[in-house]
DNA sequence: CGCAAATAATGAGTATCGCTCATTATTAAA
DNA sequence: TTTAATAATGAGCGATACTCATTATTTGCG
């Protein structure tokens, strides 16, 4: 080995190390899941060692989460955006469902680690994708909420109720896209969930169908008793 | 040692034998945890060695599986009993969201298992609760599409999408009990479910209150039109 | 009963993996 | 240039799911 080769190798700033590292971990998490790609997979993935990945994150699954927080981000942030420019709770509910369900087709590899240890009872365990699960869980509370008061939703409706409602449908199709890859018909679906949710939900009765049979039998009742 | 006291240590039947080693491996995963819950815990509770129980099962995950069958199977031998005598497809759902409830409340240590890994890519993983959940489901869909088949539901009415709302609703009820350990009124939310679920998809529309209020002034009107 | 073959149980051993930490390399400050 | 601070390394640790050669018990058969 020659003296005069001796070859320093520069450092990327710390952000760049950081962008490496989660990108490496998500393109493992998504290839091979999180219980099955390992640390030593996503370090070879950026080319570092095994240590480096500990001095940025405190554990596997502060990585996962933060590789979720990255995706969602997008979201959020259009949603932070968009959501105050629309009209009426029952609009900006459909809104968050269209928009999530927008998301999940976007990437049909990371619709598995999505809900991974949706529930896990150990309270050590940080919250995972539940974090972003919970995020937009509270915007939907809030917008049912909002409903309540403005006398657009009953008021004995429950706003918890109704978002694990959304949210159970929002997982059927993820977990069908997941497994069929059948292209998700974001519209559709929307108006599914929404028809389910509002029929249920709405104050004014939205049964149209029955009230307008109603109408047009009193109409034709006051036309005979009062013709013409 | 002495020659004469070879002990023979007697083994128990083979059905004996698991029904330990499941109640063993039930007690340590509702203590610790599925993740926590190490094979040398379950193999100590149980008196045995490590190695006796891969006899009996393929891995840690089949183990769980048997320890969820069990604890559901009295849940849907009732259900196979009940169900058919129940009329209406909107009383059998209304039975199987009280029913489920019922379990759910019946042991709060099982809850943090049962969704446990809900929605795991990696297709070598069998189903584990979703076994249990899957023919759940099942069961409800079968009454959704009934339902729409005499009429009682509106025949757009997509039955998975309602099962998983249902599922959703669950869910929400059963983390919250988890967490808190705060009883859970059954009745109140099946009711909230019910109502959820049947104003959106009941074809004979179910908003009483509009239409007693219809009446009333209905009546009103015959009375002017015809006093006394 | 006595013996052999089949079956069950054992627990030390293996492989894997998340994570640590003493050592080495690079950068920043003086 | 020297020194202190910071970053990176990778061998090693502890835990744990799972295996397998060995040992123990049961069963079938004369």
């Amino acid at each position: 080995m020659s003296i005069a080769t001796v070859t320093k190798i520069p450092r990327p700033p710390k952000e760049q190390r950081i962008d490496t590292i989660v990108e490496s971990a998500r393109k493992v998490f998504c290839a091979c899941g999180f219980e099955k790609g390992s640390i030593e997979d996503i370090a070879k993935e950026a080319g570092i060692a095994e240590g480096t990945i500990y001095r940025y994150f405190d554990s596997k699954q502060g990585l996962l989460n933060e590789v979720l927080r990255r995706h969602y981000s997008a979201l959020f942030e259009d949603i932070q955006q968009t959501l105050p420019s629309i009209e009426g709770s029952g609009n900006r509910i459909r809104y968050l469902i269209r928009r999530t369900l927008v998301t999940i087709s976007e990437d049909r590899s990371m619709c598995g680690l999505r809900a991974l240890y949706a529930s896990q009872s150990d309270d050590k365990l940080p919250a995972l994708s539940h974090d972003q699960n919970r995020r937009m869980a509270i915007l939907m509370a809030n917008e049912v909420k909002a409903g309540m008061r403005d006398g657009t939703f009953r008021s004995d409706t429950s706003p918890s109720l109704v978002c694990y409602m959304i949210g159970g449908a929002l997982e059927l199709t993820e977990h069908s896209f997941m497994r069929t890859g059948k292209a998700i018909a974001v519209d559709n679906v929307t108006e599914s969930i929404c028809r389910m949710i509002h029929c249920g939900i709405d104050a004014i009765d939205a049964t149209t169908e029955s009230l307008a049979s109603l109408v047009k039998r009193l109409g034709h009742a006051a036309d005979r008793l009062d013709p013409a």
